[in-house]
RNA sequence: GCCCACAUGGUGGAAUUGGCAGACACGCAAGACUUAGGAUCUUGUGUCGAGAGGCGUGGGGGUUCAAGUCCCUCUGUGGGCACCA
């Protein structure tokens, strides 16, 4: 018998049974808002052309296995999928095609549920959502307004990516090593007024609330990382001889070195430079100029490479005068200090900081060591080289060990009370403020293209920038024959002036529509939100379904999603709980991250490699429980795993072997004791119970790969066994069933079902009887003096003496300790000894 | 460059979180069975050694009775770096 199509058999079958029965659809009566809810969340993907990549379905796949046991423990379980689907790849999909980005998606999110639907994965399909859906922007606009409202929307100088060749603003992702993607000329940076979204006003927020959630430990450390916070102090430096006496504001975390500050480094782009090239006051314009020019076409990842070599121009004629050493000191302009971090201006102490210093010697500036290392402790027994300050080779940069000198008022103290010290003399001086600082940016929230939400603005000549009233949303896309690119770097949606030219909602008076649209991030910044209530027409969902289902009790995704969408939804939802309608701080009780799949090659799985494995394929030819479980097999969840055809096979033949035990499945009360004895009955029990608890746990704890081998264990058991009690198939139904789904459907109804319309789909969930779970003898490993000497089996409730007695007199190991004088024994109850001798 | 991970047999990986390294699979080898169709079933399989036994978790160092696991350091690989999603 060909088992792979009675596989198929049997997946198209409770497929359609699940369709037809909406069995995952939630309990909406009043009755099921009675039961304790839970909300499992993936990361909806974006409906590529290419469509599902086997990455895909394993966390879909990881988080229905824990929904389906969910649902058998009884909770009232929500698990919904969507797609993300306005961006940047349909659109230049479409400009090249001519085919409309609306349709494309379309086609591609049919073809995305197709596949889906394949993998026999429970969704609650009637909470679809789509971000490119009016009914589904129109609340994406309308929260964007709320931010407008609040003030955190607003207009500001950004630079994009512009290729002056072919006359278009570009991706990061378009720029390769500085050149456009398409045609090698070299990008340059272009500024344009964009909309950007204050979330750095929620950037203390965003670390202090990771304290309340579950997420993975290396989550929230890079959140932390990301948003970058430290403490320091801003200080003042004047212009020497400048008209208006101009100070330049700097940033710095070591107040405690500022008599170290021996010059200054201005961003290329800082303002001042324009002005005192305007003044005339610095005597190398040109050369300035060139500079600019050229930190112009780097990003700002080269510009901070330490690698590279320190380039910079002087701003001659121009010195600042350090308050506190009171010294002229030279300004110069570097690309390593880059205008988006800070205030855009730095003071250089080259002694204490690498960078610094690495530019102070390749121009030869002046440093003045300001820290030595802390004399060694008294009696220290002459430990030469251990406290080397010296600064001949590199910086000297401990802060812990290190103590003040040329430094007037501060010589003596540790860098450590320096650095307070040195804050209040700032104070006191008036001369600057302790300061926090982030990394975090504000967000730039426009982009130049057709294909994304219109942003709800109206540039009136009267009265301004005026949002859209509510009544008035969704403000949707015009519709277009052919999407294409502009010349100018604007969206074509500028050059459409029937959609341009309006009327602004307060005056009536003649006004323009804003052309920019918003980027992907918006959609997905909230609709974990609109699956609660995906056809609700009066709000972007009912508030007592918002307050039954939030916050997210289990929300798994990519590793690579971890700064910028977490963040993002992280800070919308912090915003829409401010505005008071959504009740949680935080979207997320708890976060969790899935590896990605390899190639067979191990490297990334891309179409130029040619190293793609296509979901369809493998589904056709194994069955989707075997590819259900592979996926859970492969390896490590959180880790990346490369795909292994040959492994997939193993799979198969695991299922396959699932499926012949049932002809050997009997009534407990009929099975034949010639067959089985009643020991290995009691055996078998063992095993049984001992699986359930392996695979509870493992299920919880994400160990997929290991509830598997669990589970392929039990079933080696069984296997041997000449016929199979019902009771003990029954468990290895239930237990099988958030794994390979249709296949314990089938063998549910088949044996197990007491009556013909029984599903599986909600029965209970397998306890284990702990008596079953504990032996009575166990193995004892034996070590001598820490080197293994072998193993003895003893009564598990042996104590430490009793033990050292049995050791003693084990043949094997009993050479090792004859006439030897014992030191110490050290007993791990249950586990190991170790003997000193 | 910066931030975060990871490195274990021929392969994917396991190891109760400091306590018998290699579970479970794949592959391979030998055998059984069969009118052989990506079969199935036994048995074996880290490595050196005839054996006793030694060695072994990317390299080097350290802590500990005990280290794959903790610390330091080096190397390599992967993710992110704000307009791919």
């Amino acid at each position: 018998m060909d088992y792979v199509s009675r596989f198929k058999e049997i997946e198209k079958k409770w497929q359609e049974h699940w369709d037809k029965n909406q069995t995952f659809k939630i309990d909406e009566s009043a009755e099921g808002f009675k039961k304790k809810k839970f909300y499992g969340l993936v990361e909806f993907p974006y409906p590529s052309g290419a469509g599902l990549h086997v990455g895909h379905p394993r966390s879909y796949t990881a988080m229905d296995v824990i929904c389906r046991k969910k649902r058998m423990e009884n909770y009232n379980v929500l698990y919904p999928m969507g797609w993300d689907a306005f961006g940047l790849p349909t659109e230049n999909f479409a400009i090249k095609t001519g085919i409309h980005p609306a349709k494309a998606t379309e086609m591609n999110v049919a073809n995305f549920k197709r596949q889906l639907k394949m993998l026999g994965l429970s969704f609650d399909w009637s909470k679809e959502v789509n971000t490119t859906d009016p009914n589904y922007y129109k609340w994406t606009q309308w929260i964007f307004l709320k931010l407008f409202e609040k003030g955190l929307a607003y207009k500001a100088e950004m630079p994009i990516n512009w290729c002056p060749s072919c006359k278009v603003g570009l991706a990061n992702e378009e720029v390769v090593q500085g050149v456009c993607d398409r045609c090698d000329t070299q990008v340059v940076r272009k500024n344009k007024k964009q909309w950007m979204l204050r979330i750095t006003a929620y950037a203390d927020r965003l670390i202090e609330d990771l304290n309340d959630v579950d997420y993975l430990e290396r989550i929230k450390i890079q959140q932390i990382n990301w948003i970058g916070r430290s403490y320091g102090a801003e200080i003042r430096f004047k212009i020497k001889n400048s008209k208006d006496d101009d100070q330049l504001l700097i940033f710095t975390t070591r107040p405690d070195t500022l008599f170290g500050a021996t010059y200054m480094v201005l961003s290329p782009e800082h303002p001042l430079i324009e002005k005192y090239i305007k003044s005339g006051m610095i005597k190398n314009v040109s050369a300035v100029k060139n500079y600019q020019e050229e930190a112009s076409k780097k990003s700002d990842m080269e510009r901070t490479e330490l690698v590279q070599k320190k380039s910079g121009v002087p701003l001659e004629g121009v010195f600042a005068i350090n308050p506190a050493s009171k010294e002229e000191i030279p300004i110069w302009i570097s690309d390593y200090v880059l205008m988006s971090y800070g205030t855009g201006a730095i003071m250089a102490v080259p002694a204490h900081d690498q960078r610094d210093y690495d530019f102070a010697k390749t121009f030869n500036l002046f440093i003045r060591q300001v820290i030595v290392a802390a004399a060694p402790a008294a009696g220290g027994g002459g430990g030469a080289g251990v406290n080397d300050s010296s600064i001949e080779e590199h910086a000297y940069t401990d802060i812990e060990g290190g103590v003040m000198i040329n430094s007037e008022f501060l010589n003596g103290l540790s860098a450590k009370d320096a650095i307070k010290r040195a804050t209040d003399w700032v104070i006191e001086q008036k001369i600057g403020e302790a300061k926090v600082n982030f990394k975090l940016r504000d967000w730039v929230f426009s982009r130049q293209r057709y294909w994304g939400e219109p942003i709800p603005i109206v540039e009136c000549p009267h009265c301004g920038q005026v949002p859209l009233p509510e009544s008035m949303l969704p403000l949707t896309l015009p519709d277009v024959d052919k999407v294409t690119t502009s010349e100018d770097g604007e969206s074509m949606l500028s050059k459409l002036s029937s959609w341009v030219e309006t009327t602004c909602p307060k005056c009536a008076g003649p006004a323009k529509r804003e052309t920019d649209t918003m980027p992907q991030w918006a959609g997905s910044s909230w609709y974990f939100l609109r699956y609660l209530d995906p056809h609700n027409d009066k709000a972007f969902a009912s508030s007592e379904k918002i307050k039954y289902w939030m916050p997210i009790d289990w929300y798994n995704g990519g590793m690579e999603h971890t700064t910028l969408h977490l963040l993002y939804s992280r800070f919308w939802n912090k915003f829409l709980f401010d505005i008071g309608v959504v009740p949680c701080k935080e979207p997320y009780q708890k976060r969790t991250s899935h590896g990605m799949i390899l190639g067979e090659d191990k490297e990334k799985m891309s179409k130029s490699r040619g190293n793609v494995i296509n979901p369809d394929e493998i589904v056709n030819e194994y069955g989707a429980d075997t590819f259900r479980m592979y996926e859970m097999f492969v390896g490590a969840f959180d880790q990346a795993s490369a795909w292994n055809t040959q492994g997939v096979i193993g799979i198969n033949r695991f299922l396959v072997k699932v499926a012949t035990l049932i002809e050997k499945v009997v009534d407990d009360s009929k099975v034949d004791s010639s067959c089985v004895s009643n020991e290995e009955f009691e055996a078998l029990k063992k095993v049984m119970h001992k699986t359930i608890k392996e695979v509870t746990e493992r299920i919880n704890s994400m160990k997929f790969n290991t509830a598997v081998s669990s589970l392929m264990t039990y079933v080696n058991h069984l296997g041997k066994a000449g016929q199979i009690h019902l009771s003990l198939f029954k468990t290895l139904t239930l237990l099988l069933h958030p794994f390979a789904p249709h296949l314990a459907a089938e063998m549910w109804q088949e044996k197990v079902a007491s009556t013909a319309n029984e599903g599986l789909d909600f029965q209970k969930w397998p306890e284990f009887d702990p008596k079953y779970v504990q032996d009575d003898i166990i193995t004892i490993a034996v070590q001598i003096t820490g080197k293994m000497r072998g193993t003895v089996d003893v009564a598990a409730d042996i104590d430490e003496d009793a033990l050292l007695e049995v050791v003693k007199g084990d043949e094997k190991i009993s050479k090792y300790v004859e006439g030897k004088k014992i030191k110490k024994v050290i007993y791990v109850k249950g586990k190991i000894i170790n003997v000193i001798i």
